[in-house]
DNA sequence: TAACTCGCTTCCGCTCAGTGGAAGAAGTTC
DNA sequence: GAACTTCTTCCACTGAGCGGAAGCGAGTTA
């Protein structure tokens, strides 16, 4: 990010990350080059931590000469959150299966829904977030829902963000919004409408935890099965029940780490 | 790993690398003793390096002070060879619905096999490798598949190490398992009979990619099942045939990156 | 209530790991 | 074969990292 010039201060460390992080901005393999302009880092530091990441299996090098992120650091990472994921997995499987439409899984992270989990089929897919990606909350039924039930001074905070427009549909009026998010909570289910991208559309129930909101469940469909959405609703509250019964055990705090860490 | 004594040219990726590995031997928070210890570190040194981590969300600190490894990390991870993970999903998933049992997606690191995915229902769950998971490849169906199809100089080189037992059933003799290897290719298929575990037998068939072997998916289900789990073949061929030409367009280098770095 | 214990946090002066500009190598294009 | 671009190596300087030791604070014992 910072300039190439020597900026004191900067932690080893960090600099690590700034390698890591380079690989989020683009899809593929980065040259060193790339990775040294992405990071801000000059090119023969950018060198040294590269080749001992890869040393370590963080980074791997293709045939080409290129860099990727190497599957030590995923192996690493799959130590993390187990929890949620692991327990609710089957259930998300479940409910793929019984609607046979893309299923979400998705916990807040700061002022973003972070999806855990996604399960869809082989026909068709509707371009929607991908495992390990965020959105906007405004912006989707996961979202919507989370910030709904979500404590009051966080929804509060949210609102008072500028909402970010995706397509002419998304809702961006903080008092439609907040409108609509007592309507959630009433209702006990979120839905969206072409508001992320055209042509599909959400819905999405809450999954609690010790009577806090910890999770969401949604589906994705095509947009013309908008106005029947709602029929998916008794098997996305069956399985939200299935996954708290599943996760009562489990001390929230240790469920996804705590996300407390995004929640700047 | 190394004693807490001073270690000169240990450099700091190393120590940060030491830190998120000491995760991997417990399940679980840590706490900064912990770390300490299992890292190798003075807790001094431990204490700044856990601090940055996290401020950097790559840890994440529960309320008792314990430590995990946080959502961060996860999220990075998320960019890792998603190139065969994401193509063949969906596959893999129609294989646990075609089948009703465990499936398993697998490539080779280094001499071990690695779970790249799984799907499995909510009611049994066989106990085995979990994503991210490792096994030794001889004692496992995926594995053996793998192996069978290396090419040679891998396949000698494995064969030329000490074969862990796992029960009492896994083979260990590295001539017979040369020959069951030999048949393994010839009849384009692998099982196992309670060779990592008892009470669960698997079967497995190879993914190919190029004409080499680049993966394998594979099925495990409870002993009682393994006479008759060769009716699950035809399934099992047709969603590798699906995969294979799914992932052709991909080059081989970028579908998982290149696993070289695992090799040793 | 004072004296321990245990785990975490902070301090601070020393020093070597990290630094990055520059020059060299290797490969590519015109 | 000269002018690129991209990667790799070198090396002398220096401040980030280091870690022993002292400080804290919450329990626990006596």
């Amino acid at each position: 990010m910072a300039g190439g010039s020597r900026e004191p201060g900067r932690t080893v460390t960090s600099k690590v990350l700034a390698i890591l992080e380079a690989f989020e901005q683009s899809r593929g393999a980065l040259s060193l080059t790339d990775i040294a302009e992405k990071s801000g880092l000059p090119l023969s530091t950018a060198h040294r931590l590269v080749t001992e990441l890869t040393d370590w299996g963080l980074l791997s090098r293709e045939p080409n000469g290129r860099y990727q992120l190497g599957i030590r650091l995923w192996e690493l990472a799959q130590n993390t959150g187990r929890q949620l994921r692991d327990a609710a997995r089957p259930f998300v499987q479940d409910l793929f299966s019984l609607t046979g439409e893309t299923a979400h899984l998705a916990v807040r992270a700061g002022h973003e829904v972070l999806y855990i989990d996604r399960v869809y089929g082989s026909r068709r897919v509707p371009r929607a977030g991908r495992i390990g990606g965020r959105l906007p909350m405004h912006a989707t039924a996961v979202g919507k829902v989370i910030l709904a039930f979500e404590e009051d001074w966080v929804r509060d905070a949210y609102l008072n963000r500028q909402l970010e427009r995706h397509t002419a549909h998304t809702h961006v009026d903080p008092k439609q919004l907040a409108a609509e998010l007592t309507r959630i909570r009433e209702q006990g289910y979120a839905t969206t409408l072409e508001e992320v991208r055209l042509g599909s559309c959400s819905i999405a129930v809450p999954v609690f935890h010790t009577g806090r909101i910890g999770a969401s469940i949604g589906l994705v469909l095509p947009t013309d099965q908008a106005a029947t959405m709602t029929r998916h609703l008794p098997v996305l509250r069956g399985i939200a029940a299935q996954i708290e019964r599943a996760t009562a055990r489990i001390p929230l705090e240790t469920l996804l780490g705590s996300h407390a860490a995004l929640t700047d």
